[in-house]
DNA sequence: CTCGGGCGTGATATCGTCAACATTGGAGGG
DNA sequence: CCCTCCAATGTTGACGATATCACGCCCGAG
């Protein structure tokens, strides 16, 4: 088979004896084309492998057909797993995801790239509220921007972190937790902030004074160190009976401390983290948390993009409590 | 600010009082040039705030300036490390990349997505082996393939995942073990074969019986699992001192289990991993595991599209061993 | 002094598609 | 029966860049 120059239109046109204007109906389809013609024309693309030039297409309409995804990293679950169902999302819409990495150069440059590349529009993955504050954001671009704070210079999609925390907590307020601590993510993040307002808002709204609060930075090493400085002093008279963490990485150390300092989970400390992880459900004992949709989170920020959601609107997809092993009824010392 | 349409090749060539030619040459750093011309259209376009549009570009040289990723999942770590490496690099050369997610129409439709979208070349991340098989390559498409089966329709880019194996191996042998078990990737996996294949072939290199062979499924509940059944029957005649395991996710199951069982690493069971994931030094213990280079992968699978790898080369990365805590000298059994 | 050639620059055609307008033919209303 | 209108299709040109060729100019060799 030897390599042929591409199909255009106009070689479909030739064989199936019509303009290309008409091809370019079909190709796009146009009402307001005779469906037997129709059927010409497609059988004439079949035979040609016709497929659309899409630069050429872009050059005339000025759009691209391309989505920009703007990370700061692929390291964390959450940003992977986000990304995958953007691109999923954007498939089935038939556009297609570039990605662009938030690098030395700061956010500017890389919507600099996305800008030289032409995309259509731009999703900001997870955690980058920090680095958008301090940068210019392009005004040119249609933006969704995912978990920070609300800003009417783009579209705002987010887990509903607070509320996701609040049943965390209430879950273990109900199973009669008196002392519950939190370990949050760190001071820069939009959704630590907000998954620990869940945890502060519900205890008071109960009446019950919030446990000790410490911070990790969303790595499993950093729950453990947390986990043990929560746990050292667990004999003091009014000593911690339950946890809520601000992810699955970081309860999976706390998981570890507390196995390591000989406290049974849950009948000893009670446990709940956030993500719902693939591990999650295999962690010892299997966690209980709160799920993250992210199948939901990268849909709805792709129709934000694609749909022209206003700036300054906010998009909140629920997360839905877990209830595994990692949590139980406090522990009675026995008289 | 009123948004102005982009200033084009002609806008910038008025400007500087040039031929459009001259800017496009200035643009492309032609080296027929006067300097002082340059300088010149240098300082239109800035004002201006020309940028070239990529797809007038695309449409007449036939180039995108974009490469395809084609990746399974993004929910392994091995895979996200890998594509962002390869964004880095595609960056750092001012290619785009697309990602495509290989679906339920499997590899084909993600080809058709990227051919669609007009790349200038593709690279398939990890694990794609079995699913290339089974389908159609593109033939006009520039491809490299990490860690796949050589095959003469791709340039090829790998971990040196048998010498990997190997060098911890080895490393254990050389530390007194002499019963050294395997727990192994799918069977499908390339890259599960290599390194099976570099413990195998060191243990029969010093004369010694292979340990047991188990396999998982590279996450960590398969290695807790699998680590179960390996040290299930310690007590046997011939006790499995040391497990080389095919990645550290598996490992950290490993860890699981052994601590659950009351064995001590590596007092009674050293333990290798394989990938040096980011949590590796701070599992407990710390784990002696060897380290996958994804940002040199990244590297030389962009390298091998962009700078047009012959079809059926092979780019291999060294995989060094990292000694950590959690191997060390077997355990004497005291008289 | 003339001629060849390299260098810097410009003019033109073209890539494949689609928007806008033009054309055709037939149906339907008065 | 004619006129209007609309559906179906065609014609033309432009989107922005670059490949190609052509044009002066200057310099050095003969």
């Amino acid at each position: 088979m030897t390599q042929q120059r591409r199909a255009s239109m106009a070689d479909v046109a030739e064989l199936a004896g019509v303009s290309t204007q008409t091809v370019s109906r079909v190709a796009n389809g146009s009402p307001r084309v005779d469906p037997v013609t129709r059927a010409r024309v497609e059988a004439a693309m079949a035979q040609a492998g016709y497929r659309v030039h899409r630069a050429a297409r872009a050059l005339r309409t000025g759009r691209t057909g391309v989505v920009g995804a703007v990370v700061s990293t692929l390291a964390t679950v959450g940003n992977s797993m986000l990304l995958e169902a953007v691109v999923d999302e954007a498939s089935a819409r038939g556009y297609a995801v570039a990605v662009a990495r938030i690098g030395e150069g700061g956010p500017a440059e890389a919507f600099e790239r996305l800008r030289d590349q032409g995309v259509d529009g731009a999703i900001v993955v997870n955690e980058a509220s920090a680095l958008l504050r301090q940068s210019e954001l392009p005004t040119d671009l249609r933006l969704a921007v995912v978990d920070s704070p609300p800003d009417d210079r783009y579209a705002g999609v987010e887990t509903a972190h607070a509320a996701g925390s609040a049943a965390a907590t209430t879950h273990l307020r109900e199973l009669g937790h008196r002392v519950i601590a939190h370990i949050g993510g760190p001071e820069s993040s939009y959704a630590a902030a907000e998954r620990e307002r869940g945890w502060r808002e519900t205890l008071a709204a109960a009446g019950l004074k919030p446990g000790a609060l410490l911070r990790g930075a969303w790595d499993s090493a950093s729950g453990y160190r947390a986990g043990l400085e929560l746990l050292a002093n667990l004999d003091a008279s009014d000593p911690v009976t339950a946890v809520v963490v601000a992810n699955d990485q970081m309860a999976l150390g706390v998981l570890r401390a507390a196995s390591e300092l000989g406290i049974l989970v849950p009948e000893q400390l009670s446990v709940v983290g956030f993500d719902d992880v693939a591990d999650a459900a295999n962690f010892t004992p299997a966690l209980t948390t709160v799920r993250q949709r992210f199948d939901l989170l990268g849909q709805r920020a792709v129709a934000a993009v694609l749909d022209g959601a206003e700036a300054g609107s906010r998009a909140v997809i629920e997360a839905p409590l877990v209830v595994r092993g990692s949590t139980g009824a406090p522990f009675v010392q026995p008289a």
